[in-house]
DNA sequence: CAGTGGTCTAGACCACAGT
DNA sequence: CTGTGGTCTAGACCACTGC
């Protein structure tokens, strides 16, 4: 009377099908932050399964930071988490309070422009694409602590043509305006030209620490930002503990 | 007949439970890698639960990384994964045939040497430990690519002493030695100082990047290393997708 | 109070790998 | 063939929370 379903050949097994299904709705945008996903009893019923194999589901759903589950109300998608939870990589301006200064923003310029050819094969973009190209710095009390080059794609977020970020920086607003994506990061040391060294008032040459974003939905590049820490100023910091449950 | 066991008021369920108790008993040691671990239904009666109880602390253990299964054989300790499958810091070898170089390997110095009083405090360490002190250089063809400054505490790895690192670099020969840890990465730029600059074969003040590892396990530090390249030399990259179903 | 998720059971069939 | 893990079922009781 029990025992069935024994996952027919060549399929992978349900409980995986069915967190597919999800996560795809999800990770689609179909299923945006907030929404509510089916219950528990629905999915049972729409999958012909019993309600642990959904539980399964579910259950590493939640794990992935991708919904939230309240009793009595259901589950609901997560908005996008600050960045990524795996290399804390926090808000600047959050960063540089927790050092004990005052946080300052200043944008340096604000353009819109088509991006080029090599930005188009860079970055995945359709032909026509279009950015918003922002340059601003934050500041740690009188000194620059970091310079921020920001392009956003119009056609991914295109709220961003009314956006001045003259007084907030790029990275809090995207949050709110972005789709759930990934990212990719890549860190590196440079030495300072002559532009980035007037901006961030650093001698010519001086070393400095990059950390490049580059985040996309669906295919697309929806933003890039590349920021520049003068050495010293910055340290990233990442723990890979093998156990941490909450 | 069913519906037993409510997780009494004020414990976690079981199923954690067993998996705090069986990532314990890998953590700290008392199961090696390469140990076998109970059976399901060994544990089945000694938790006096159900299987899939069980199971799922087992899938959640598989999940990161510490055991692996097999069929008929049984559930068996996980070998430690080189370095972090979260970042891809990978053996500098590999990344420097990678790039289509000849990698050497050159020891510069070794010594062994008790741990400062601020090693000591950094490190959690005992009074009197003492370290085994590397420093070495990996070349990609002519040029050096990487310094490697090395320690490694005698108490956590006894067989250090034993080993003058003067052919394998410190990183693949620790692999095999250490048991399940931990470790933290701090990334940064620095300006490349005297000796810096002559191991490495560039200007004083050279911009370099700067990975230390520190690794550590049961609350003392077993190694802690810092990698030193010039900049432009090594990028590092890490994604971040929200989903990865190997 | 009622509906949802959180957890657990006592089975079951199957695939697979050692013997 | 046998023993292990992989998956699933059809229930169950409980805790929490919104109404």
């Amino acid at each position: 009377m029990s025992g069935t379903k024994p996952a027919e050949p060549g399929k992978r097994s349900l409980h995986l099908r069915i967190l597919d299904d999800l996560e795809g709705n999800i990770l689609s945008g179909r299923w945006p932050p907030g929404h509510r996903i089916p219950f528990e009893h629905e999915l049972t019923e729409a999958y012909g399964c019993s309600r642990m194999t959904v539980n399964k589901a579910l259950t590493e759903l939640v794990r992935r930071g991708l919904i939230e589950r309240r009793r009595k109300s259901g589950s609901f998608v997560s908005r996008p988490q600050s960045q990524s939870a795996v290399m804390e990589i926090r808000d600047i301006k959050a960063e540089v309070q927790s050092l004990g200064a005052l946080y300052r923003y200043r944008r340096i310029s604000r353009a819109e422009r088509a991006a080029g050819p090599a930005e188009r094969k860079r970055f995945d973009l359709a032909a026509g694409a279009r950015w918003v190209d922002v340059v601003a710095v934050h500041l740690a009390g009188p000194r620059p602590f970091c310079l921020e080059e920001r392009l956003i794609s119009i056609d991914a977020v295109p709220e961003a043509r009314d956006e001045g970020f003259e007084q907030g920086a790029p990275g809090p607003w995207l949050i709110a305006h972005l789709p759930w994506s990934a990212a990719e990061h890549r860190i590196s040391a440079v030495a300072a030209d002559a532009r980035v060294a007037t901006l961030l008032g650093i001698e010519p040459n001086a070393a400095c620490l990059v950390i490049e974003r580059r985040t996309w939905s669906g295919g697309a590049t929806v933003t890039h930002v590349r920021l520049t820490y003068p050495a010293g100023s910055h340290e990233l910091v990442a723990e890979f503990a093998p156990s941490q449950h909450r």
